[in-house]
DNA sequence: GGTACCCGTGCT
DNA sequence: AGCACGGGTACC
């Protein structure tokens, strides 16, 4: 195949409307998605609209729509209508949800998206289909990051841009990554310097779908962007390897098993777009492990910062809470110290630590329950931010310890994110509960059942 | 006319 | 320069 950077075509994604506030609203999409589905077209709309106003505060309904439609529903694939016109929550949703793991919700949609895709408008699938684009571009761009730093090469945002996310050669998939870098290497040689640009136009219009594309590969943990000069995060090799190997695979969605020009055909092209995009594989399971985060905290927080092992953290945050306090009690007081102790393993309690109040008053001996809750993320988060709402889930043995426990029990909400762990401790969530500064409401149904509710028994 | 990606434009 | 509101616009 031929390479030809000359040769640019504009291959653009859905614009972003969720980066800079992200962390508040993927978890808030999420969860009113499993909140509210399944639900009719019309209702779920409605609603979703609704809860959503509730966060972004006053917002006029044309924005609310482009949210619900655009971000939530087509880039970030958590749910999709079946056949009888119910809005169902995506698998993406619901492992999210699970595993509050959001670099790993990101690296199933860099591993899943492809060009050309069922999010554009039709006449866009047929403009990127009829010029033969056909790539997945973020397992592309990784093998070129991957080849690049080989060579010792670090690559630019608007280098990626110019002869790669802008280049229709590429985009048509197979030029060898190799070729890319040779032409790369000689241009800047000989002191080109090259970048998206289209006359006439913005610098939105020509470079923010290329730069989002970069972000999202951010988000899901696997490159850092330092000052337009993008590196492969290595503690992330494994995933980087496996998706990078499908540089020159096909897209898995086959568009051109469509007539778009049909109508029938356009919808039905469009149907089973999202109900391939928002699945999961079964067998494919991302995840975003400690080491991979690359946190260099101690558990005091006191301001020195040094490379802790990331085995002392666990992937449940559980054990850096418990060095966490530990420390807190005894700068209280350390005869305290031997009162914290770790129950994790024990299921049914409703709490994983078990500590002692440990500030100042008469209480400051008893004992305190503490249930940690962790999440990854990828950036710090800001409790000023009046937009500020996260949730967890409580079994319903938690939320008995809560309520018996009272002032006694504490909710560890732990944000594990590149190079950083910040905590917020909620305590007293039952009370809050009933005052209202917390809403907590139950969601899982359990069904038991004896021999008296069989209708049947079916046996081979 | 209504819906929903597209993208000008202005705010940070 | 980055990014997202909400009007723009093409297709339903």
């Amino acid at each position: 195949m031929t390479y030809n950077p000359a040769r640019q075509f504009r291959c653009t994604i859905i614009r972003g409307k969720a980066k800079n506030a992200l962390d508040n609203l993927l978890p808030a999409y999420a969860k009113i998605i499993s909140d509210i589905c399944p639900s009719p077209k019309d209702q779920f709309a409605l609603q979703f609209n609704e809860r959503l106003s509730e966060i972004l505060g006053e917002s006029v309904e044309k924005t609310l729509n482009n949210h619900r439609t655009e971000i939530a529903g087509k880039f970030f694939g958590m749910y999709y209508e079946d056949v009888h016109g119910t809005i169902i929550s995506s698998d993406r949703t619901e492992k999210y949800l699970e595993d509050s793991d959001q670099p790993a919700f990101f690296k199933d949609i860099c591993f899943k998206f492809q060009f050309p895709n069922g999010m554009d408008k039709s006449e866009n699938v047929i403009e990127k289909f009829s010029n033969g684009v056909s790539i997945r571009q973020f397992p592309y761009i990784l093998k070129l990051l991957v080849l690049s730093e080989q060579r010792g090469l670090r690559l630019t945002k608007d280098e990626i841009g110019y002869y790669v996310l802008n280049s229709l050669d590429v985009l048509s998939g197979r030029v060898d990554p190799s070729v890319v870098l040779d032409f790369i290497t000689s241009d800047r040689n000989a002191g080109i310097k090259k970048k998206v640009t289209v006359t006439g136009k913005a610098s939105s219009y020509s470079m923010q779908h290329i730069n989002e594309q970069l972000n999202y590969l951010e988000l899901a943990n696997l490159i850092r962007i330092d000052n337009k000069i993008i590196s492969l995060n290595h503690r992330e090799n494994e995933t980087i390897s496996f998706m990078s190997d499908y540089w020159n695979k096909d897209p898995e969605f086959n568009v051109g098993g469509y007539n778009l020009k049909d109508s029938v055909q356009r919808k039905q092209f469009y149907f089973d777009w999202q109900l391939f995009y928002s699945s999961l594989n079964k067998e494919l399971k991302f995840t975003t492990s400690v080491d991979s985060l690359n946190i260099k905290v101690q558990p005091s927080g006191n301001g020195t910062s040094v490379i802790v092992d990331t085995n002392l953290i666990g992937e449940e945050g559980e054990n850096f809470v418990l060095q966490f306090e530990k420390n807190r009690v005894s700068s209280f007081d350390h005869r305290l110290v031997r009162k914290v102790i770790y129950l994790g393993k024990t299921r049914g309690l409703g709490f994983d630590i078990q500590s002692v109040i440990a500030e100042p008053g008469e209480y400051s001996e008893f004992v305190k329950y503490i249930e940690v809750k962790t999440t990854k993320r990828v950036t710090v988060p800001d409790p000023r931010d009046p937009s500020w709402i996260d949730t967890v889930n409580l079994t319903r043995n938690e939320w008995v310890a809560a309520a018996q426990h009272r002032k006694y029990y504490s909710i560890y909400r732990v944000y594990l994110t590149p190079e950083n762990v910040t905590i917020f401790t909620i305590n007293d969530p039952y009370t809050k509960d009933e005052e209202g500064t917390i809403r907590c409401k139950p969601i899982n149904y359990r069904l038991d059942f004896t021999n008296s509710s069989i209708d049947s028994v079916l046996s081979s």
